[in-house]
DNA sequence: GCCCTATTTAGAATAGTTCTTGATCTAAAT
DNA sequence: ATTTAGATCAAGAACTATTCTAAATAGGGC
């Protein structure tokens, strides 16, 4: 599976991306999330790895560039209760399913043509700007998952 | 405003709630919790509290209890970002929205027969035993927030 | 190349929470 | 009433994820 730097390295490497400077750092960090797919790895698991491609990068660099990544738009992170926050780079609307069973995060799309506020009544004039949608439970998809099910 | 401890404090003082017993402690902060109303307070806030009505209780005692009530689910447990965990005694399926401005968390409703699973893609097979919603934006409830919005 | 500022590094500090230990309470059995 | 076993509590230590601090470094504009 190549991998999916391009979108951010072509058009940002040594450039502005919203007014910020894509570092080497934030480049190997930006990487190593991208490499990772949809696995959404902690801070600490995405400095193991960026350490292989960086080695002189420090864990504090990695906690600023997901900062700075984040407050750019260019990943998400994702608070499943109070655990170690996790990064992903899946920017499209997307809820997130934490197994009890196989203990992994998935991404759960949107129904088609779906509006991910659309069930809730919020209060008139109020805006939402961002959204997180966290769900738990068992998931199904690998063996021992199904035959947990009751 | 009555307080809303009779629901547990009836069915439950000195009895059991799912194997488990409602203590002292535990009634004091359950009570705390639902007197508080829809504020969402923080384990820290409760204890304050809880330590006006029964001095001798500890921070790590209210950790306990919130645990026990959380597990028996008798309370919820709100996580927004990383930050400190909030408890509500609101058992009705509800989102929550944090103010950016006001910086107020609000309870919001699930619109009528609505179910609040339906918008999301969910794999065949899944089972979710719990959902939490958390929203950020401007409420554009007080007027302070009304002006804020664009 | 030099200067200015943003960024990085390493380690200390912090906040929230959990853990540990011994004391205390409760319910049930004697 | 006493004993016993197990659950719960209090106090503070320990832990973990994260943020802060200060000094070093790097990069772009001149």
């Amino acid at each position: 599976m190549a991998e999916k730097t391009l979108d951010i390295s072509i058009s940002t490497t040594a450039e502005d991306f919203g007014g910020l400077r894509m570092t080497k750092q934030r480049q190997v960090v930006y990487d190593v999330l991208a490499a990772l797919g949809r696995e959404h790895p902690t801070a600490a698991e995405i400095f193991v790895d960026a350490k292989e491609r960086m080695p002189s990068i420090s864990l504090a660099t990695v906690y600023n560039c997901l900062e700075t990544l984040t407050g750019a738009g260019v990943i998400r992170q994702v608070c499943i209760d109070r655990a170690a926050a996790r990064y992903c780079a899946n920017l499209t609307p997307h809820a997130h399913f934490y197994c009890d069973c196989c203990e992994k995060v998935f991404d759960i799309e949107l129904k088609d043509s779906a509006e991910a506020t659309s069930v809730w009544s919020l209060p008139k004039g109020s805006k939402v700007t961002e959204m997180q949608v966290a769900m738990r439970g068992i998931c199904g998809l690998c063996p021992r998952c199904r035959s947990e099910e009751s």
